[in-house]
DNA sequence: GCCGTTTTCGGCCCGACTGTTTTCAGTCG
């Protein structure tokens, strides 16, 4: 079982409990268990194995139990009872937007939906016969409301979430149309897109106004929506033509820093953060802070959300640390990271150029003068080359040899240049090597001292068992030459997973030899990811973020990286391409 | 069911909106 399958039971059980009408806390207590195991890179089977599941937080010995007994025998019994007595088709009704646990039991029920594959089928079948609206609790428009939910969970419409460019592409675009509207006074992008997650599901825009409701009519009214899904006097959400849904909410310019702080989230955080402040006192809301237990006591106003956070005693927590992990005990100890920023980056690792060096992957489009002056225009002080290998199927090992040697002489002659000197862009010769099946890299042995480091990385036969691949990907660093793991996961943003690996096993090794992780800044890699990141970061691996560019634009996206490197709580010391060339290439360039 | 810088017992984030009622439950972020 994955940790998203154990999210999804401990959710069900929840669900389960609040048609029964368990204790309200007992209900949140597994909203909070399925939460914590959705979001933790630990992967659970091990941490069962370790006995050590009750050292995440929000797991207590009761859920620890039960879960124990699902790891050892496929399912718990006590679970089982919970959802068993319940209609299957309820927990498939659940993935409607708009229904809960109660509305989903009622239907369910009501309408015999026994099938989990069949249940939503067959609502829908029955909403448009007009059965539902007959059901006391339920009228016209809720019956309307749950034809349109099933419609277009069949669309899949809204069901990917986006890549990060793509949702800063529809967040400013009503952003610019926004501002066409005077009462608007501040507009900002807020939610996971403020936190600069790897995916977006909605858009999330917060207005300073003294006028909301002119604000709220007006982004009613862009041109783009399709649907009102909510419409109040401070907040509102319309779905668009494209199926995205976008979130607004509008207070006084007062308030704003407060409304930043709410609506950037995570909601995870703001739970931790409210459950501190309530500690000492406070209460606290988008709108401000209030003194408990007094009757009436004025809300004290923040216009400014470094202010909201230092008036409860912490420091200043960035947007991309808000996931609700340890980040609030961090600031109140002063311990928080001094974060990398993309400012702080002199070169890019990873960048594909044009020499044709017949490659089996795709090679990149740009010339190595070209690459030399847009890293200069980037202000930074060097790149590396790193073409995928010749195809090792189709080339002979004497060709091979010749094609690198070839690429090898055209580096030197770029570095050895008056463009070189005039740029002041050195560029490394590298080379992104495949992991073959069996650990080796793609590469004939006499070609290894072409090359000032090598990026070693898996394009293939993703499907092993972890221990394979474990092994595999540490018999390929093994190599003295081998410097940086290429996208280590391997995933593809909404296309699929990465590979299982024993990562601990990966990162001590990378540590103890000097390897580096790449943190590729593709964003539709994003890889390695911010959990991992972060776990890397605490047994002291270093990283590099790479753009892996194919055309020069690509190497604009060099941010994306940083934000996972953010993310994943890296300082400039944890990133190697932030050193001067004097030190990177002490890294890097090994002569054994 | 979980948790501990007032607590191992008695708390548990906070507010908005919708739809169906007629004062509120359910859902959501």
């Amino acid at each position: 079982m994955t940790n998203e399958e154990i999210g999804d039971l401990l959710e069900d059980i929840a669900a389960a409990y609040e048609v029964k009408g368990a204790n309200r806390f007992r209900i949140m207590a597994y909203q909070n268990a399925s939460e914590a195991f959705r979001h933790t890179s630990v992967d659970l089977k091990k941490l069962w194995q370790e006995g050590k599941l009750e050292s995440i937080g929000g797991i207590g010995p009761s859920i620890a139990s039960h879960l124990s007994e699902v790891f050892e025998k496929g399912e718990s019994k006590h679970f089982q009872k919970i959802i068993k007595s319940l209609p299957e088709g309820m927990f498939e009704l659940l993935k409607l937007p708009g229904i809960g646990p109660k509305t989903a039991y009622k239907l369910a029920k009501r309408f015999k939906l026994n099938n989990a594959s069949t249940a939503l089928l067959e609502l829908g079948k029955i909403a448009s016969q007009g059965e539902i609206r007959k059901l006391s609790g339920f009228g016209e428009k809720s019956e309307k409301k749950i034809l349109e939910a099933i419609e277009d969970q069949k669309e899949k419409k809204g069901g990917k979430r986006m890549l990060l460019p793509v949702a800063e592409e529809v967040a400013q675009a009503l952003v610019d149309y926004l501002k066409k509207e005077p009462a608007c006074k501040k507009i900002e992008a807020l939610g996971s897109l403020r936190r600069k997650a790897a995916t977006i599901g909605d858009v999330d825009l917060a207005v300073s106004s003294n006028k909301p409701k002119k604000v709220i009519d007006k982004f009613t009214s862009y041109p783009e929506v399709k649907k009102i899904a909510v419409k109040g006097e401070g907040t509102a959400r319309i779905n668009l033509r494209n199926g995205r849904q976008i979130d607004l909410k509008v207070v006084e310019l007062a308030c704003f820093g407060s409304l930043l702080q709410h609506f950037t989230g995570s909601k995870a955080h703001n739970i931790a953060l409210r459950e501190y402040a309530l500690k000492k006192g406070w209460s606290l809301s988008e709108y401000g802070i209030k003194k408990l237990k007094t009757q009436k006591s004025k809300l004290i106003k923040f216009s400014d959300e470094e202010k909201f956070y230092r008036f409860l005693g912490l420091d200043y927590i960035l947007p991309e640390l808000r996931e609700g992990e340890d980040e609030i005990e961090s600031a109140k100890n002063h311990k928080l990271p001094n974060l990398v920023k993309l400012s702080d980056i002199k070169g890019d690792l990873h960048i594909h150029s044009n020499i044709d060096i017949a490659t089996s992957h795709d090679k990149g489009s740009a010339s190595l003068e070209q690459i030399g002056r847009k890293a200069a225009e980037l202000g930074y002080r060097y790149v590396a080359i790193a073409d995928h290998n010749p195809a090792t199927t189709t080339n002979s090992e004497k060709k091979i040899f010749n094609l690198l040697e070839m690429r090898k002489a055209k580096i030197d002659k770029y570095n050895n240049s008056s463009e070189k000197r005039e740029k002041s862009v050195y560029i490394f010769c590298s080379l992104e090597v495949d992991i073959k099946p069996d650990g080796s890299l793609a590469l004939p042995k006499m070609a290894f001292d072409l090359f000032d480091f090598l990026i070693a990385a898996v394009h293939t036969s993703f499907n092993m068992s972890k221990k394979k691949m474990t092994k595999r990907i540490l018999s390929a660093l093994k190599h003295p030459k081998v410097k940086i793991l290429a996208h280590p996961t391997g995933r593809m943003l909404n296309r699929r997973s990465g590979y299982e690996a024993d990562w601990d096993k990966i990162f001590e090794y990378c540590k103890k030899n000097k390897k580096f992780l790449e943190i590729n800044a593709w964003p539709l890699r994003l890889d390695l990811p911010d959990l991992l990141a972060r776990r890397a970061r605490g047994k002291g691996v270093k990283f590099i973020v790479n753009t892996d560019s194919h055309e020069l634009p690509h190497m604009d996206l060099m941010r994306y990286g940083v934000y996972v490197a953010r993310r994943g709580w890296c300082e400039k010391s944890d990133i190697i391409n932030t050193r001067n060339l004097k030190e990177i290439s002490k890294y890097l360039i090994s002569n054994t």
